[in-house]
DNA sequence: CTGAAAGCGCTAACAT
DNA sequence: ATGTTAGCGCTTTCAG
């Protein structure tokens, strides 16, 4: 419709150097401001430009450069607040450093994660991060870095691959908590997670992912340390949606020798294990005790306000980028992964249990 | 360090070519599954391909078919779940397109978020969803829309520029539960959000932001036809961090003649509203009532349970990108542009105001 | 069906 | 300082 900027070709440095009368060379180098150009062409270029509306093609440009300035990002779940936060602090990060992002999400599947990994180097990103989602199936993973593309893990480690990862100290905090819990009389400590596997939990039943196997590790020992038995029967993984989180905060609170404690994985767990137990007409922490992974803001709302293990997320996404970035430049990486501490933030939701009911 | 996929220059095309020993074009043919290609041919190449480990490098590619199958979303802030879902929606309706997307974050800034439009047209991106954060400010809009790149705005309208938009009603909804609330008693009506404006809130003022202007239009239309006025003292912009909307609020509360009702612009400045009221030892809805756009999932978890506008969110992300996606591959448009309708989902923070203080 | 050759828009030698 | 000439890796005429 419009008079002129509607159907025309993009204008080229070709266009440009016509118009200002120069070569092509000449107006590429002006224009990507390298090489030796005298002021008088700069000028009638930059002008040549201007008047034009000249835009660069970066894919052009990262054709012979062999830099796209992009870097690809992999996450479970972008709505997740969590990798939300940390999202940002990749994307700011990146931008600062001019730097763009290209994002996808897996949905925890690692076959997408593969697919998604190819997609970006097919893209010719600069440098990935992930998030993998199994920390066993690294197939992918390995290759990205025997090609020798830059590639950071986020959350997540996977043993046996070489690469940066910046992740905390899962299984301390696990510890630290489990043992909080222990010693306000607990012994009937749940643990929630969406953790897909085959089959329930066994004790010492190998878990595909770091962030969970660790977390087991860190109750274990806690348990250990005061001569307890970890309650195997309170693990529970491969919840799912909202209803299936509720269905099993149900079974953990209504069988025989219910547990008096749950600890959610993360902060959408958390979230409908909360609402089950509201659901219950039991009260936090009178009747059942409930911390969470994931400080999210509205821990602070709920009655009584809950208590969580806060993970430094956006530092966390600002370290991966960071990291990512010096890699990608060239520059020397850090002797060794740094690592992140999460902290247990005692709000109100935990207490001793109930007196035990002496049914029997 | 690694044997043979280290160093190494990428596999192109032509040795694919060579391995297979049929022509560059032929190998290309085979490779991009375009044109003619016997099936002897096609066997050999993708034999070599497989064997050469090659992958097809997307930049060239894009670079003379023109499209680069990437589309770029430009939002005020991923880290804010309603964004986040939206944002989703968008990546999954893509994903299942063949389409991959850029995510640059503006912090509503229009100079960022112009910057950003321009990156993603440097980088010949397909198409664009943007987040307009302002409905003023859209020179760079126009531009793109004129330049023929395909553009869906997405929750914030841009009233005289003719895009496709994908956005809900916010006029109707605002006035529906301002009704809402004065039907219940309240007069003292106060509504905070962060739109940056030069000075404090003035009747008649235009709004930057069509979503809030919306929002304004309709509580006036309320307060109008139950014969009333609309408390221009109330109405306050300009919010910013946690601690900022925590001093507004407790202005709105803590003057001569108090808010009895409290609407919030977002689930981020609802979350520092209600932690502001608990903070004053003041009780939802016995002292005040709350009522927020966005119906997040903890807002179920709070003592009472909020009072929230539901805005259908992910489906709306999932429109923009079916929108653009239809753009980008030339199909038809439907005729208007949907309106998406968001709910007033009554839980519990509303109620009649306390009997009015008779100080005087 | 196949191959040679041109070209996408830009950068990078290599001359001058 | 400037221009000429090759490419980057792929798709796309155009002949055969």
């Amino acid at each position: 419709m419009n008079s002129d900027a509607s159907r025309r070709r993009d204008v080229t440095v070709a266009d440009v150097a016509r118009a200002a009368q120069v070569s092509k060379a000449q107006a590429a180098r002006a224009l990507g401001n390298y090489g030796a150009v005298s002021d008088d062409v700069r000028e009638r270029v930059l002008a040549a430009a201007e008047e034009l509306d000249y835009r660069p093609n970066e894919l052009a440009r990262s054709m012979n450069t062999g830099k796209s300035h992009t870097i690809g990002v992999v996450v479970g779940d972008i709505e997740n607040p969590h990798f939300g936060l940390a999202t940002r602090g990749i994307t700011d990060t990146a931008k600062r450093s001019g730097f763009n992002v290209i994002l996808i999400n897996t949905d925890e599947d690692t076959a997408a994660e593969i697919d998604a990994v190819r997609v970006l180097l097919d893209k010719r990103v600069d440098g990935l991060i992930v998030a993998p989602a199994s920390s066993v199936e690294t197939h992918h993973l390995r290759r990205v870095h025997e090609s020798g593309r830059p590639l950071v893990l986020l959350d997540r480690k996977a043993p046996g691959l070489d690469v940066h990862t910046v992740a905390v100290d899962m299984e301390g905090i696990s510890h630290d908590s489990t043992t909080y819990l222990i010693n306000s009389g607990h012994r009937r400590i749940a643990f929630i997670s969406t953790l897909r596997t085959d089959g329930p939990y066994r004790d010492g039943m190998p878990l595909d992912s770091s962030q969970i196997s660790d977390r087991r590790d860190g109750m274990k020992r806690a348990f250990v340390e005061a001569d307890l038995e970890l309650p195997d029967d309170l693990i529970r993984l491969n919840a799912g949606d909202a209803e299936s989180i509720k269905k099993i905060t149900r079974e953990l609170l209504q069988r025989p020798d219910p547990a008096t404690a749950i600890i959610a994985s993360d902060g959408l767990i958390g979230l409908s294990v909360v609402e089950a137990i509201q659901e219950l007409d039991l009260s936090i922490p009178q009747d059942v005790s409930f911390l969470m992974y994931d400080d999210f803001a509205w821990t602070r709302l709920t009655t009584p306000p809950l208590t969580v293990i806060a993970q430094p997320v956006y530092d966390m996404g600002v370290a991966a980028a960071e990291a990512l970035i010096r890699q990608i430049e060239g520059r020397k990486m850090p002797a060794a992964d740094p690592e992140f501490m999460a902290e247990l933030i005692r709000r109100g939701s935990v207490a001793a249990p109930k007196a035990i009911d002496v049914d029997h």
